[in-house]
DNA sequence: CTGAAAGCGCTAACAC
DNA sequence: GTGTTAGCGCTTTCAG
């Protein structure tokens, strides 16, 4: 005789009770259940105590799963992350908060190594999320599009031209330009950039030092770096060091923070030896002990509209696709000094 | 004459095409194009071309909400997380890894402000998450035991005595001991706790570090702080000046890093005038330019050894209850020095 | 090899 | 007020 375990069913305790448990233990019908769990108008007082009382003493929970399927709605919102990027923590927490009391819950979708962008969308996407914040997407756009097709979206982070994606975004170019006018007024003349590597947002602010160096008559250096504190610290080997470079303007927070860590075990003090600012204003880049000049771009602010632009479509909102430019702030700390005058 | 958009559904695209859609588009039946799709024996090599090719011209993508309810499991692991926690974020990074090449999928359930341990507990489970993994989880037993029951869980960061919960942690109490062995080797005795609030680890801390204290002969001082820079900073308005305090152990990275912030801010020098200690060695602490003197848990480690007890139950592992604690590593930085002689 | 049909647990008309 | 019923999109026997 076979064994009468449910299909490939992982070890799990007693079944679940399901909405027809409850409506047998408390006499009634499945509908009616039904209708005082999700509060509507119809029940009487005595029922909805009753069977109230009755779930709750079951442990029962709704299958969400099965309430998505028959609403054909999801109330869920997908956000990609990178998890151990600060400033994504930062904003997801914001998101998540305002998600929340805007009636709808959010889904992270992690990007690592082994999971990329691609995967994470695709994730989400299966999980009917009604609609997407990107942040930071470094997908092409043309890769990018199909994917997302006929869901609202909204990138948060980079300018991007795709029908039915919003934006919300920091004007990089203004920030990049602010830190290069920065560290030229400083003095420097020999300044590098780290990049972020193959990403749009890299190739934005790339673009931005590049534009701000030939403003100031000077020679750009553009390094390949990444998104991570290991790629920024190797960025350094490729710096050639009589190039007479006294100042890097990173990518971001972390690629500056591994920036300053391997000079500093090189012996090069930052600022006196070389100054280095980044991107982000992190929570990192805030502690006094790292004393990052950087860029704040409002996180908060950007948290706030990105899940507003996305609530608003899925509220209805028909209207022209919306690119919301923040400006951003240069914080000037304590990781940018006056150039070191030349022997 | 009612208009027919479906009930209460958002702006959405055309209706995503289903598996009947699929099935009319290629001529054959919905069961059929399943079984394509789930790469199942049976579909000769023909109609499995054309099925796909059909899908893949439709841009069909499965519905998960669908598959799972029929299926009855959703390979999915639930990971609770403080995305403004570096160490959880690497902690997720390396889960996700490791569950990816186990043939799972996971769901972040982040703990905010808003949304606290018991509300990300619950989403995972609506999510019919066949396993939990609680990072660092903050809330008593008795209330986690009814939580959590009947699905495997494996509690990650601190003791939990939960039939069914597995836990993997490093061993705090030997952390700590190390932390308080070392100050005093330094030199200290005024050596405070400043601790990481009501939740069960920052208890476990707390006892180990009266603990230490007691074994040196030494008066203990507890401080209340709690899980972010900011609580950490403040504890500092509670430290009575005239304390001939030398030393604080700090409950994890993020409250030394608040406290080095804060004292720095008022002129007080670390390590020369304060020693600092935290708890975790995240990416903060491993800066040289925080150089946290702290406590090595062995992340990597924990997350594979999580997941491995996640995918083992799973798999219909029904043995004991595992405890595995790792041992700590007292990681020796900038952040703490020699006690300054009294005048 | 392919099709038909019975659910998965829940919601939402629509009757009673 | 309460019960009945028809799906939601997919998987999975079980016949053909």
């Amino acid at each position: 005789m076979p064994d009468h375990t449910p299909p490939a069913s992982p070890r799990q305790g007693r079944r679940r009770p399901t909405i027809l448990d409850v409506a047998a233990a408390a006499g009634v019908s499945k509908g009616l259940v039904s209708k005082v769990l999700n509060g509507s108008a119809g029940p009487s007082a005595a029922t909805t105590q009753r069977v109230l009382a009755v779930a709750e003493r079951m442990g029962y929970r709704k299958d969400r799963t099965a309430t998505l399927l028959a609403q054909r709605r999801t109330r869920l919102i997908g956000v990609t992350i990178i998890p151990s990027n600060l400033y994504h923590g930062e904003l997801a927490e914001e998101i998540q908060s305002m998600v929340d009391t805007a009636g709808y819950e959010t889904v992270l979708g992690a990007m690592t190594a082994t999971h990329d962008e691609r995967r994470a969308i695709e994730t989400l996407i299966d999980f009917r999320c009604e609609a997407l914040l990107l942040l930071g997407p470094t997908m092409p756009e043309a890769e990018l599009a199909p994917l997302v097709e006929g869901i609202p979206t909204v990138c948060v982070g980079r300018p991007l031209n795709l029908p039915g994606v919003d934006v919300v975004r920091a004007d990089d170019k203004q920030g990049i330009a602010d830190v290069v006018d920065h560290l030229v007024a400083l003095g420097h003349r020999g300044i590098v950039h780290v990049d972020g590597g193959t990403g749009h947002i890299a190739a934005v602010r790339r673009r931005a030092y590049r534009a701000a160096m030939r403003r100031h008559g000077l020679d750009a250096t553009v390094l390949s770096g990444g998104l991570t504190e290991h790629q920024g610290a190797a960025a350094l080997k490729r710096l050639r060091a009589d190039a007479g470079v006294t100042a890097i303007v990173a990518y971001n927070d972390r690629t500056a923070v591994g920036l300053i860590e391997a000079l500093e075990s090189r012996g090069v003090n930052v600022p006196a030896g070389m100054s280095v600012a980044g991107f982000d204003d992190s929570l990192m880049a805030r502690h006094p002990r790292m004393a990052l000049t950087t860029v704040n771009q409002s996180p908060i602010e950007q948290a706030r509209l990105a899940v507003q632009a996305a609530i608003d479509r899925l509220s209805g909102d028909d209207g022209e696709r919306r690119e919301i430019v923040l400006p951003t702030r240069l914080v000037i700390r304590g990781s940018t000094g006056a150039a070191p005058v030349s022997p």
